[in-house]
DNA sequence: AAGGTCATATAGCAACGCTATAGCGAATTG
DNA sequence: CAATTCGCTATAGCGTTGCTATATGACCTT
C-alpha cells in the first residue's frame, strides 16, 4: 500500500471516529507513521488533505451505491428521490465528512461537491429531454442541491432544532412537485385521489392541534401531550403506505 | 463604550473586512487594544466570542428589519416570504456572519440559529390557527429553515456552482406551496368564508374522528381506538368556550 | 560508476488558543 | 478613614498547530 493512501486511510479513520469534525496534521502523521514533510509533499496543504480525505470518502460511498446509482429511473422524480436519498444516507453515515465537505475550508475546491452536482445535472438533463421537467435543468439541478444540502446539514449539525426528520422527505418531495411536470409523476403510486383525501386528515389533524393548544379541553394534560404528539404524526405523513420507504 | 463591546465591535468589523470566515482572538485583541485574558474574561472562549459576534450581527441586522419583522400578514405566505428574503438578504450581506454562524465550530451553541427558527415557528403557529398550513408548525419550520439555509449557503459559499440566483426565489416558493394550503393563498382576508371556516373543536374532531374510521393512519390500533375515544370527547363535549375569540 | 530525481526524516519557526499569576482601582465594610 | 474584598486587566509563558529549510537515503538513467 502506498504511502500516500495509507495517510488517506489514517486520515479518513481519525475523522470517522472524530467527534469533531476536524483534524490535525500532526495526529495524522503519527496514525499513518510518516512525519510532517511526506505529508505535505503528497498533499502540498492541510486543505488539499482534507479535499483529498472528503472525495475519498465520498467515492467510496458512491461504490458502496454504484447498483442504486447506475439505473436511470424512467421516471426523474425517482431518480431524483434516489439521489436525494443516497445524499441524506451519506451525510447520516458520515456526518464529519459531509460537514467537512461544506466547510468554508474545503468548500469552493471540494471536488466531491462538484460530482454530486454534475451527477444530479445529468440525469435532469435525461429528464428534461423527455419533457419531465417543469424548470430548466440547471435550475432543478440547484434547487435541489441547496434544498438537500439544507435538509443534511440541519439534521447532523444542528439535531436539537431538527428532532423529527420525516421534514427531509417532505421537503424532497415538495421539491420534486415544483421541478417534475404534473403528468410526469402523478403521485409516487395509485391514484391521485387518495392523495388528496391524505392531505384531508392532515389539515384536519393540523386544525385540530392547533386549536387543542389555546383552547381548554376536557382533557388531562398527560391525555393531550400524547394526543399533540398523535395529530402531529397524522398531519405530517401524508403519504404513509403507498411508497414504502420513500419517507426514509 | 464598555470594553466589552469595544472588543465585539472590533471582532465584528474585522469579520466583516477579512476574506475568510475565521478570526484569531490575538487580531481582535490588537484590533481592541485589550490583551488576551481580557477577552477571555467576557467572552471564555474562542468559541464564545464567535457566538456572540454572529448574535451580535444577527440582532444588528434584524434592528434594520425590524418594521417588516413585525408586520403579521393575513396570509402566512407573505410572512413565510418576508422571513425568507430577510434570510437571504443577511447572508448576502454579511457572508461571514452567515459562514460562522453555521460552521461547526459555533453551529450547536449559536443563539442566533435558534432565534430564528423561534421567530419563524412563532409566525407558522398564528398561520396554522387560521388553518393556512397543510402541516404541523413543527415541520413547516424545519422544512423552510432548512431549504432557506441550503439556499444561502450554496450562494455565497458555492458561487461557482449557484451562479443563477433565481433558483433561490423558485425553491421558496417550492415550499411555501408545500406547505400552505391551496386556499389560504388567494383568499388573503376577511371574506365571508373566513364564517363558514370557522371551525371549532368540536367540528374539527368530529372531522378527524369520521376520516380516522376510512383511511389508513400510521398508529397501532391501540392508538387509534384511544384517539377515537378522545376525539369522541372533543366532539361531544358542549362549548365549554367562548364564541367571542373568533379573531383568532 | 556518476549524476540526477524522487521520497522521507531531522529539526525548528512563527502563529495560534489559552492560562497561572499578579497588579490595579473601585466598591464594601469595620 | 483604613482595611478588605472583588471585578477587571496586564505580564509572561505553556503547549499545540500548520508548515518548511535543509539533509539524507533509495532508485533510476546514462
Amino acid at each position: 500500500m502506498s504511502v500516500k493512501s495509507r495517510i488517506l486511510d489514517a486520515a479518513s479513520d481519525l475523522l470517522t471516529r472524530s467527534a469533531v469534525a476536524d483534524l490535525s496534521t500532526r495526529s495524522v502523521c503519527d496514525a499513518a507513521g510518516v512525519t510532517a514533510p511526506t505529508l505535505y509533499h503528497h498533499f502540498g496543504d492541510k486543505e488539499g488533505l482534507l479535499a483529498a480525505v472528503v472525495d475519498f470518502g465520498w467515492t467510496q460511498f458512491l461504490e458502496t451505491k454504484r447498483a442504486a446509482a447506475a439505473v436511470v429511473h424512467a421516471d426523474v422524480a425517482d431518480d431524483i428521490r434516489t439521489g436525494w436519498n443516497n445524499h441524506m444516507a451519506f451525510a447520516r453515515e458520515n456526518p464529519n465528512f459531509y460537514k467537512l465537505m461544506w466547510s468554508p475550508a474545503v468548500a469552493p475546491a471540494s471536488a466531491a461537491v462538484r460530482e454530486a452536482h454534475r451527477m444530479l445535472f445529468e440525469r435532469l438533463e435525461l429528464g428534461a429531454a423527455r419533457e419531465q421537467l417543469k424548470v430548466s435543468p440547471q435550475a432543478a439541478t440547484q434547487m435541489i442541491m441547496a434544498a438537500a444540502t439544507g435538509a443534511a446539514l440541519s439534521l447532523i449539525s444542528e439535531p436539537e432544532l431538527f428532532v423529527d426528520d420525516s421534514f427531509a422527505g417532505q421537503l424532497r418531495e415538495a421539491v420534486i412537485a415544483a421541478v417534475v411536470s404534473d403528468e410526469a409523476a402523478p403521485a409516487p403510486t395509485r391514484s391521485s385521489r387518495a392523495d388528496s383525501k391524505q392531505r384531508t386528515v392532515a389539515t384536519a389533524a393540523a386544525t385540530l392541534s392547533s386549536k387543542l393548544r389555546s383552547e381548554p379541553v376536557p382533557l388531562t394534560d398527560a391525555e393531550r401531550v400524547l394526543m399533540q404528539q398523535w395529530l402531529r404524526t397524522l398531519a405530517d405523513t401524508p403519504m404513509i403506505r403507498r411508497t414504502a420507504r420513500s419517507a426514509e
